[in-house]
DNA sequence: GTAATAATTATCATTATATGAGAAATTAGT
DNA sequence: ACTAATTTCTCATATAATGATAATTATTAC
């Protein structure tokens, strides 16, 4: 355990489920001494990445919430796409949750969500969770737009059920870059269906993707070309915000760079 | 430069001003060698603490969403009173900004916000962002509930303009201590007036408070009895949540500990 | 209030890691 | 294909982390 690894491997223990952690249980879990552990986790309390909490405890810190809302104000796809959500969910024929993700390691991120008020079940998709790579339009929006080695390497980290499944998987993922879209049904939520398209941008790194979800019970097909049409038309819009802003950055540090 | 230091001072540079860095850019402003920021925003990249962006600059990285989430789910002072901030919104008597806040560091940060859709100005009081510890009642409310050595450490961190300055500000802390809120006007946002109760929880370790803060030509007289009945009807029913969830805690830390 | 227990900090010899100057390799721009 | 900028690599040296143990400081229990 060495470097950053170090401070990641302690933040990394703490989860939805299991959000508070005594140095004793820290210790014991990462098999460190304890007189370590409370060395590295008073270093985290200093920078506000841990605090203490009740009892022996300690909790993740407001560091997050901080740089979280520097993200925010400052990511491109967040700052693109975020606006939008709410306008693609009331255009819409039935009531959906509306997602922005990206990759996230070997995962994919929900990085930004609106859910319309009136949609009644609970998804997975909220801003912060991770989601399976290869189950979900919003996933597969984003990995459709990976090919190669890196393709590759991803699809070898997933425990496919047989090598028939994962070929299928790779042929859908063909079909649907043709199509430009992606459909699925209850693949991450039972009950409910995802439609998805791709958001990407060289020049920045982003492989993202707009999906809308929609509850089966909701779903007529007549809904469908509405539904494409949105998704593709908010799909270029945040694209076409990403490029702005992107030039808008460039110009910011063309300025600053030649005042100094 | 050292320990968990090294890594956060890199995190420091980012803000909402100025949210990409390249590594020579980095390096310049740390007065650090070149060679040892590429090594260290690389572990930093492999930790999603930084990512790539265009050209050869850097942004924060998805780390910071992903744990701001399980703070959303987990922190007893966002959980307990992220579901009332509407609730208090709705039930004033003129459109308001309503604000959860605590102690980060030596300033004040706000940790959850509700602002009603009809509400005009623009505030300062947003998720994330830090706000001085001696303007405005949302701060004061918190630093109100401090005392002794603590308190004093605080305010000599602060410049006051004058000693009259300092000894007005904590008479006035003291009587609003007595009188159990705070009311401000203009002292952060020009044209808005706040007012805040404060939250407590002495075995969590939170010192925060809840606040309404409203545009000070909607703002008549008659208003002001309600609006601090709300203040502390639902600053009582958070303290309330929040026990409740320390109980919740402290219950499931006893069942996973015993199991093992 | 005090004894007992748990939590945290301090000490320090040993071990491991970070540093940074420069070379080498890779990548991007034209 | 060339050039410049960016990034990685190498390695001797400096610096910092480790962890067993002791000392101190909260917390509990009675």
């Amino acid at each position: 355990m060495s470097g950053f690894q170090r401070y990641k491997k302690i933040l990394d223990l703490f989860s939805e489920e299991r959000s508070s952690w005594t140095v004793l249980e820290i210790s014991k879990s990462l098999k460190t001494p304890s007189s370590t552990i409370y060395r590295i986790v008073r270093e985290m309390v200093t920078a506000e990445f841990l605090e203490s909490a009740s009892g022996s405890y300690f909790r993740l810190g407001p560091a997050f919430i901080k740089f979280n809302r520097i993200i925010n104000f400052s990511d491109p796809l967040v700052r693109a796409g975020q606006p939008f959500l709410k306008k693609l969910s009331n255009e819409n024929p039935i009531t959906s949750v509306n997602v922005l993700a990206r990759l996230y390691g070997k995962n994919v991120m929900c990085v930004a969500d609106y859910k319309n008020p009136s949609f009644k079940n609970n998804t997975s998709y909220q801003r912060g969770k991770l989601m399976p790579l290869i189950y979900g339009a919003t996933s597969r929006a984003i990995i459709m737009q990976i090919t190669g080695k890196r393709l590759e390497n991803l699809i070898n980290l997933e425990n496919f059920k047989s090598d028939e499944d994962k070929n299928n998987f790779l042929k859908d993922l063909k079909s649907d870059r043709k199509k430009g879209y992606c459909f699925t049904e209850g693949q991450v939520d039972k009950g409910l269906i995802g439609f998805a398209v791709s958001i990407s941008n060289k020049k920045l790194g982003i492989e993202a993707s707009l999906s809308s979800i929609f509850n089966l019970d909701d779903f007529l097909l007549e809904h469908e070309p509405i539904i494409y049409a949105n998704l593709t038309t908010y799909g270029l819009l945040v694209e076409k915000y990403i490029n702005e802003i992107f030039e808008d950055i460039k110009k910011y540090h063309h300025e600053t760079n030649s005042i100094r």
